[in-house]
DNA sequence: ATGTAC
């Protein structure tokens, strides 16, 4: 430990960066090495600027941990599809409205089955949604543009949307097999660790910021977990298997493969993930559309009056192109984050968020709490401005298979008013919010070393999980 | 995470 919930590895070895580690004594000590050992093994990667960092949720990842945070010089460093994640800009959205508990308290079950009819889930592949091979290469180019143009949202929703929901892409680089995957799961929420929460405002910590983002103490949102779908696992699967062929980069873990930012397949791979990123924008827009319409249905009001805005949607299994400040030196970086979400301060946001920063969506469990979060301005230094993305995996899905029964899981949640919809059983023991780290404690880490700011936390009433 | 094993 070399402060207060920080510690570091030494450089050692291949190590050209040392590596941090953002987590306190209790947590370090749960958790074994092997994702500690991805951490120094990221930290060995050529191009590597500074250090490597690790966020107080991080776990085993394919290749980089999870919860983990690299950047690497775009002039001369890589970009490694293992460091943004299969689920290619898997995330978060929040929604407000203006309805109280009171008022919804009685319809939680109505608006979950409602949802739970129009949003696909898990292995349904049914959806409702129907859109075509040139909506396919629209969304993979303009992502949000595309669903607002054809009425599936509103100009507010691009503002509250990160990169506007639309990321510079070339959809040539996606293949047809991937968009086939993608073309009929646009609006469905995926399996595992995806949700879709009605959520209640528990509690507020900075009254301002939070009214400026809509967020009002014992009001009703809705919060949405899920990414690219197939589209983007397919994308994550071609490129590494082309990578597995050609790449000559050196790394300590095949999963690690690489490619120079400024070669053919590097640019090409950019080009794709970034197609990928807008369909998951696209994705968890299409699924707000379809919110706001069961919201309609079941309070006989249209979504205006309701009040249900977007607060934000953004991205936690991401590389991105930024520009920081390394030794009094601006440097063009491709920042990867994998299960990290970006939390840049007032100052480094444009648009609505200038003068507070982004939102910064920390999902929890199902049992327990999610919260808002800004970055603090001491954060561009600690992490390339970056924070945790959840309450990270205390348990393997097998060993919470093995640890929980669904009927119980189902029987505490309903103990403590939460009301449960899942596609299949096995997700209500793999997601069982004994399954993971605490997600207060977690918040308290990121709070306390000064990287984020707490703004209001919120507490589930209805879940649907995939 | 994932048409949960091409």
């Amino acid at each position: 430990m070399i402060d207060k919930n920080k510690y570091v590895i030494e450089r050692t070895g291949d190590m050209k960066v040392p590596a941090y580690i953002y987590i306190n004594d209790e947590l370090l000590s749960k958790m074994n090495d092997e994702p500690l050992r991805q951490l120094m093994n990221v930290a060995s990667l050529p191009g590597i600027v500074k250090a490597a960092y690790a966020m107080p949720d991080i776990h085993l990842g394919y290749g980089f941990p999870i919860g983990g945070v690299a950047a690497f010089d775009y002039d001369e460093g890589i970009v490694s599809p293992g460091g943004v994640g299969y689920d290619i800009n898997c995330g978060v959205s929040l929604i407000k409205t203006n309805i109280s508990y009171n008022d919804a308290k009685s319809r939680i079950k109505d608006l979950i089955d409602e949802i739970f009819k129009n949003v696909p889930a898990g292995i349904d592949l049914k959806s409702s949604f129907r859109v075509n091979k040139n909506d396919m290469t629209d969304i993979l180019s303009d992502g949000i543009k595309w669903a607002v143009s054809k009425g599936y949202g509103t100009e507010r929703d691009i503002e509250s949307t990160e990169e506007n929901g639309s990321m510079n892409s070339n959809p040539d680089k996606v293949s047809e097999k991937a968009i086939s995957r993608g073309i009929n799961e646009v609006g469905s929420l995926g399996g595992g660790n995806h949700f879709l929460e009605i959520q209640k405002v528990d509690r507020i910590f900075d009254e301002r910021t939070a009214r400026y983002f809509g967020i009002e103490k014992d009001n009703i949102m809705i919060m949405v977990h899920t990414g690219s779908r197939g589209l983007g696992h397919q994308v994550a699967t071609d490129y590494l298997m082309e990578l597995n062929e050609k790449s000559d980069i050196k790394v300590k873990d095949r999963q690690l493969i690489s490619a120079y930012t400024k070669s053919g397949i590097g640019e090409s791979y950019i080009m794709a993930m970034n197609s990928a990123a807008n369909f998951g924008f696209v994705n968890r827009q299409i699924i707000l559309y379809k919110i706001r319409r069961a919201f309609e249905s079941v309070f006989k009001k249209d979504f205006e009056s309701l009040g249900l805005d977007l607060v934000y949607s953004l991205a936690h299994n991401m590389a991105k192109i930024e520009e920081h400040n390394i030794d009094n030196k601006r440097l063009k970086l491709i920042v990867h984050r994998k299960g990290a979400t970006r939390a840049f301060p007032a100052g480094y946001s444009t648009g609505k968020f200038k003068n507070t920063g982004h939102p910064v969506l920390i999902p929890g469990d199902m049992g327990t709490a999610s919260y808002v979060l800004t970055g603090n301005k001491n954060n561009m230094e600690m992490s390339f401005g970056s924070s945790c993305h959840g309450a990270g995996r205390a348990l393997s899905r097998k060993k919470a298979n093995d640890a929980f029964n669904p009927d119980d899981v189902l029987k505490n949640l309903g103990n403590h008013g939460i009301y449960v919809r899942a596609a299949s059983s096995k997700v209500i023991t793999e997601e069982a919010p004994g399954s993971y780290k605490d997600i207060d404690e977690v918040i308290k880490i990121v709070s306390e070393l000064g990287m984020s700011n707490i703004i209001s936390r919120h507490v589930p009433l209805g879940v649907m999980k995939g």
